[in-house]
DNA sequence: CCATTACATTCGGATATCCGAATATACAGG
DNA sequence: CCTGTATATTCGGATATCCGAATGTAATGG
């Protein structure tokens, strides 16, 4: 994981989105971040590949859902880098009340 | 200046050590920076010229020199950002000794 | 078995991004 | 003026990125 790998990532706003809530949330299913996001589910997949693939994120599998949360062996800067980046993406990309789920 | 923002500014590998060179000197002049990046100066215009159009960096001229620094004006955790990026950035695109000029 | 739910993947095309080459501008010195 | 240096911009084309639509897979429940 490089500075430079770790900006690609954040570089989309959908990403951006599943990153900071998943963060938050510690641990989310694929079928919450669809619903939260208001995208179609392959698109958030994808975006999901994306984010393990680079090591960002780690998968959990517990019957049908899988759960993402971010990945126990981030180096310290990247885990300073997200934290930097938490409240102001929070302000940037707000939850609207509705969307406040608990899981599918 | 949003984190979606900031992260696409720094998501090009140009771009990423234009900035932390730039913080790391205060004040670099875009002769120095075509020199040190070893890309050619189009390009090295083109993308200082993104990096100031999103308000990451702010420019002085002096005579035929065009001095770029950090924008004075970026907000708390965008600074917390570059600086959490520096170090490791600084491993990933080491600065090669014959590199180490003065300006042009 | 069959249907449903949750999730992943593949494929094509649209769009964005990046770069090389050429050109423009501005200033400094002879 | 004319030349050289420093920097910016424009224009195409190449490449990367993103997305919609369709399909695949795995597990669950009847």
């Amino acid at each position: 994981m490089t500075p430079l790998q770790l900006c690609k990532c954040l570089a989309d706003e959908t990403r951006l989105k599943i990153v900071m809530r998943v963060r938050q949330h510690g641990e989310l299913c694929v079928c919450d971040l669809v619903d939260t996001l208001g995208q179609p589910q392959p698109t958030v997949s994808r975006h999901l590949a994306q984010l393990r693939d680079c090591g960002l994120l780690a998968v959990r599998k517990d019957a049908q859902w899988v759960y993402y949360r971010l990945h126990e062996g981030l180096p310290q800067w990247a885990q300073e880098v997200l934290q930097s980046l938490q409240a102001p993406a929070a302000k940037q990309f707000p939850v609207k009340p509705e969307q406040r789920s608990g899981c599918c």
